[in-house]
DNA sequence: GTCATCATGTAAGCCGTTACATGATTGC
DNA sequence: GCAATCATGTAACGGCTTACATGATGAC
């Protein structure tokens, strides 16, 4: 699941660890808060996977204004770490440590990597929550008709929760959690019904651009995607 | 958590390993389905720290008095009886169990087990979505005071979560995905304000219909006047 | 010159899983 | 007798966390 994110997190930008980590935070709707701990070894294994690779240190949102001062260092410091990495093994502890090996190491997607994040979002089964946010956020990689599987194989499960309604002799507090997690569950099923509606509306109309006729906040999932991935 | 789980199931009959498995599946509410591989170390651990006890085979809430010399087989005898009763109307066979071989071990929780239930549902941070459902289907054993502050540490975690608004160019289906978090997030307001009053007005929540008064579920920010009984 | 922040990692451990091994009971 | 189910456990492993170790950069 993490790579999951940092897949599609990378596929928008080229980043750093430590970048990653926050964006990953601060990625709303999802709630992850992957550690150092996992992110750095995660990444490693998606690089000697070569779902990832280790880029110059520039992101997309990399203004042009005259890195001589302070970036060069950073891209000094990255040229290193890229050489480093090119020779060989990464980590030739032992005598010599890192000496010349700490630097900041951005990461950018290979298309390999993009083929991973495809299969991710396709495969693998819909019962986990959190994992199905994320496939959501980062769906835009599909054709719509890969989504709109994606929608029903996850509302499919969703409904397939609703019959467990078990004894009724049951506890104030419990029948309290069991309303809730109905409530929960019936609001979920709506909001996906939301999403395959509009994935369907906004699959069959040809050149339907909609933009300024779109103003209400209502649903707001309007799908004035439909580029031309179909 | 398991071990929340075990002692929330254990305080309403003594069970053994492979039915307290199937209640935790069966829990409706909370999504939980415990191994076999965790369950039995879970039951050992509690069992070594005195928290539960193996007992004799008796489901519903007894009197705790262990007979524990000669009866145990009669008790499994009865045991045997009861589930090929509830099977159908088979006819009971004798053969007593060994008391050297493999048999089932029901547990039964302890006193000290009783207070740990209750530390590890007042203790503890109310991040955790899962833990929380847990909670609250066992804290019929709190004081409705001590179910207050549980309630509103919840709510004022959930309102803390909204706040996290980040840039606002968002990708379609992210936004989507942050829409569906604040809706569930409101909803879980909402539900945790009809909790509150609830037992603030010292009634059963009955769910939905509980309350009329505080129909505002709009700016679920507005703190419900928390400044209580701090 | 030292402190906060940025930045990258490793090690130990927790919590849970799946897969495996064993044995008892019951139905046919 | 044989299979299905009930029942209890162990072993290996996986993912993620915390805590630790290291170092660069920039502000004051």
């Amino acid at each position: 699941m993490i790579e999951l994110a940092i897949l599609g997190l990378l596929d928008e930008a080229d980043l750093h660890g430590y970048e990653l980590r926050k964006r990953l935070g601060e990625l709303p709707g999802t709630r992850l808060a992957v550690s150092f701990g996992s992110l750095y070894p995660a990444l490693n294994r998606l690089e000697k996977a070569g779902h990832v690779k280790a880029v110059s240190e520039r992101a997309t949102p990399a203004p042009p204004l005259a890195p001589m001062s302070g970036s060069l260092v950073g891209e000094f410091a990255a040229y290193r770490a890229r050489r480093a990495a090119e020779r060989g093994e990464r980590g030739e502890r032992g005598a010599a440590p890192r000496s010349g090996g700490r630097a900041k190491k951005a990461y950018g997607i290979t298309d390999a990597g993009r083929r991973r994040l495809h299969d991710l979002i396709v495969e693998g089964d819909a019962t986990d929550d959190r994992a199905f946010a994320l496939k959501v956020a980062f769906c835009q990689h599909l054709t719509s008709a890969e989504r709109l599987t994606l929608f029903e194989g996850r509302r499919a499960e969703l409904a397939g929760r609703r019959r467990s309604a078990a004894p009724g002799r049951l506890d104030t507090y419990l029948r309290s959690v069991v309303e809730r997690d109905h409530e929960a569950l019936a609001a979920d099923i709506a909001w996906l019904d939301r999403l395959i509606a509009a994935e369907r509306a906004g699959a069959a109309p040809t050149g339907a651009s909609v933009t300024a006729s779109n103003a209400t906040p209502d649903s707001a999932v309007g799908p004035t995607d439909t580029g031309g991935t179909t």
